[in-house]
DNA sequence: ACAATAGTGTCTGTGAGACAGTATCCC
DNA sequence: GGGATACTGTCTCACAGACACTATTGT
């Protein structure tokens, strides 16, 4: 952020309207061989926009307790969820004069990864409604309030992309997972089947990946456990390789 | 962007303290064999916070005049370089309490490329200092304001990450090139050398470019002219293919 | 022994890197 | 012909896909 575009300085040119600024969360986890999105219900006071339509779960900036942008994504997650360890990685930015009928606003999307156990869909008391809904195809198949179909789709989209070359979706699975559930999120993210060898020579190769000294049995040949070997997310090799 | 956070959803359910919200852009340019981003220098009136220093050019969203946040980045773009068709893409936001010294701040940063004829240095009488600054390494030289030396980064990072697998670079030149140019342009970027033969048949492969009538002249064998084939971003092929 | 899943070996095809060779212009 | 750059052919190597084979557990 820079200076003001007001010609004259003065010691007040913060005095202009602002537009109004959120955070939204797009949560997925894997479960049941599925995708889901996680969704908040809007509430039906009056002046609420879309209410009691689906949504993503968010919120306005509160200049107050959020230090930054992350931390306010952070902040929601728990609110909607319990869930304070997730993967958090920003999205993108969606704003404009129409998208929100309360005024101009800006929305700053993360994209998170929950691992299991994954929050119940059926949340305690609280009045507010929190589900979790299945992926299909680009899109879940609610309408949701705002532009927050567009903004899954994005989420979707940038989830699909990195799985083909990064770690990412090792988020979704527990600390400590066998090569053969970490095949099965990439499997149920892409909706597609991968080649058993092919991936296992390429996830070891990565080095994405080091064993544990613990098997996970069961009434078959037990499987090697493994964890990340880094916090973040590690890319497959990629083209253009340095000249020798 | 959602509901308020506040319990108690009234007719003013939005007078609450609202964050800046500001728009940054990271142009860069490709000239005489390097990399270029465009700065600005901040002005001196009172209030203005790092005066004199050099920043990203940008400022605050205009509720009026802009219609969502792509068109305040073109509209910064054009008042500080004249510049109206560049390839314009969302690098992301940074927002936190204490990035601006005038409050809580968010900017959404665009990335923008140039093609030539790229606006000079020296740019016209009004009193903002307006420059290009040589990119070496991962940063420009200059230690810039606010956190801009980390959004250069960013940007950086990404703009490298994009070469190697996209046609992104290709917006740093004029619609029509020859692929020598195409390939010097994606070394400019890369900072190193390409194999010839290799990105040759790998940019026809992804049938990036289509060949125009036309050739580039000069004291040797003349060059087949290309454009883009897509207005956008082609991706190269990559891994984890389908099975047939 | 059998079922079930873990993990490996081998063949093949694709495509990038390396590098030399050929093509076509101006002078 | 010489210089310069455009463009192509060929070899090699790395690696993904395909698929079958072996390994190791519980019942």
């Amino acid at each position: 952020m820079t200076k003001a575009t007001r010609p004259t300085a003065s010691a007040s040119a913060l005095d202009f309207p602002r537009p109004l600024a959120s955070v939204d969360i797009v949560a997925f986890a894997a479960r049941e061989e599925r995708l889901w999105v996680l969704l908040v219900r809007r509430g039906r006071s009056p002046g609420e926009p879309f209410p009691g339509r689906w949504a993503l779960p968010g919120g306005f900036v509160d200049v107050v307790r959020d230090a930054d942008l992350e931390a306010c994504a952070r902040r929601k997650l728990q609110e909607k969820t319990g869930v304070t360890g997730a993967y958090l990685e920003p999205l993108g930015s969606w704003g404009s004069a129409r998208r929100d009928p309360r005024g101009w606003s800006a929305t700053h999307v993360y994209f998170a990864l929950l691992s299991p156990p994954i929050p119940g869909i059926a949340e305690g008391g609280n009045a507010e409604e929190v589900a979790w809904q299945a992926v299909e195809g680009a899109a879940v198949r609610t309408h949701l309030a705002f532009d927050h179909d567009e903004i899954v789709t994005a989420a979707l989209q940038r989830l699909r992309g990195k799985t083909e070359y990064t770690s990412l979706p090792a988020h979704l699975l527990p600390s400590e997972f066998t090569l053969s559930e970490l095949q099965h999120v990439y499997e149920i993210v892409l909706a597609r089947p991968l080649e058993k060898s092919a991936f296992r020579t390429r996830v070891l190769a990565a080095k994405l990946v080091v064993p544990l000294a613990k098997y996970r049995e069961a009434a078959n040949r037990p499987a090697q456990l493994y964890r990340l070997r880094e916090r973040g997310v590690v890319y497959f090799p990629r083209t253009f390789q340095l000249p020798r």
